[in-house]
DNA sequence: ACTTTCACAAGTCGCTTGTACCGTTATAAC
DNA sequence: GTTATAACGGTACAAGCGACTTGTGAAAGT
């Protein structure tokens, strides 16, 4: 048998070359041969590693979606002390922005692939996969702050939760658009948790200050 | 001098079936042969009304976006009576939803062009066009419920506005992504709705009943 | 009647695309 | 040392792309 290579790591590779692309010049705008160039490997290795474009495509996909979940994950445990509720959706919402190089290459990808999603069934089963994970991420802090006398208890819904996924959504893509810019949609952002978590007229929760 | 044609009408005409085409296959998807052929014409003659392919795809842009005010404005104008600023709100707000065929065409010409828009600055310009427009209609509306003590003053923000805006957005977002359908999104939309007309803990403004 | 010019249809051009396939090298097993 | 096979690099190819050119028929102006 001849040498053997960690297929993983090469996807991987040829993955991250492709989100450089596809957030410079959309997923369209992003060939095989660009893709190779653009990972500095021949054309026919990447072939090696991926049967078909569409299988890179989704392999992509998938691995953005992982390294998204990390990163929400990261940020949740590198809050200080006992987090409150409302910091762990700050933390998780605001990371959702994109506030810096990375996210914002993550959110561009995102929104290519939300775009082929709406007429290719295999990408968007796979795009909606880690929503309900969310939302349900989301729901129990609401509950856990309610339970805290936080939040009035009738917030603490599903629905809420997925309101604010939507919101971090919509305000993410305005920010591509250059709507207006990081600052702006993390102070609407702040401004609705802080209505969020009045109770009575009067803030509840920790509120938290600067920071991405 | 030749017969005469009327040039606007056939580019609105072939703009249209371009969103066929895009709301089903996406914008990449569309080739001018493709176009053509879905309009029913040779690639020759629509070659005639628009020299390149870039100029299609921006008057399209431009078409749609101009109905999709119209749109706005007609379904402000269908409302019976005197509206409060709260029947206009949820008038708009609902209407830029993909409830029927006509808005969910709407939407996903709209979200395709916006992943274009991300990294194409003519496309952006044109794209971010109408929502100083729509920002100042929705905080007009939110001030003027103020002022009829339906909603706090304190609320009557352009980010207020913002908010909606972008909120509506994310709805959109994941009803195209079937992770909800429109009338959950309604529903969202309308509690978000009755908890920002709350004034010390009841309602407020003219609650609506059923309808898209 | 003649000319001009619009409104097309059809074909061609150079280029890029995804995919398939061939050839070569290197390494591990026997 | 032979063989089998992973790991490539390189190339060829059919299809499709946008852009451009050419040809034709007809109607309006003179």
């Amino acid at each position: 048998m001849p040498k053997k290579v960690d297929h993983e790591a090469r996807r991987q590779e040829i993955s991250e070359a492709l989100w450089r692309l596809a957030s410079a010049r959309g997923l369209e705008g992003a060939s095989l041969r660009d893709v190779a160039a653009e990972a500095g490997i021949s054309l026919g290795r990447l072939q090696h590693y991926f049967r078909s474009k569409d299988e890179m495509l989704l392999f992509a996909l998938r691995h953005i979606n992982r390294l998204a979940g990390d990163r929400i994950r990261e940020r949740i445990e590198a809050l200080p002390g006992e987090p409150t509720p409302r910091e762990v959706l700050r933390a998780c919402l605001s990371g959702m922005l994109p506030l810096d190089e990375r996210s914002r290459v993550g959110v561009l990808v995102g929104a290519a692939y939300f775009t082929r999603a709406a007429y290719d069934e295999t990408l968007r089963a796979e795009a909606k996969n880690g929503i309900p994970q969310l939302r349900t991420l989301f729901a129990d802090q609401l509950r856990r702050a309610a339970e805290r006398g936080e939040l009035p208890p009738e917030r603490a819904t599903e629905d809420e939760a997925m309101l604010l996924i939507g919101m971090v959504d919509g305000l993410s893509t305005y920010v591509l658009l250059d709507v207006y810019d990081g600052r702006t949609a993390l102070r609407m952002l702040d401004g609705h948790l802080a209505r969020l978590f009045e109770v009575n007229g009067a803030a509840a929760g920790a509120p938290v200050a600067g920071g991405g």
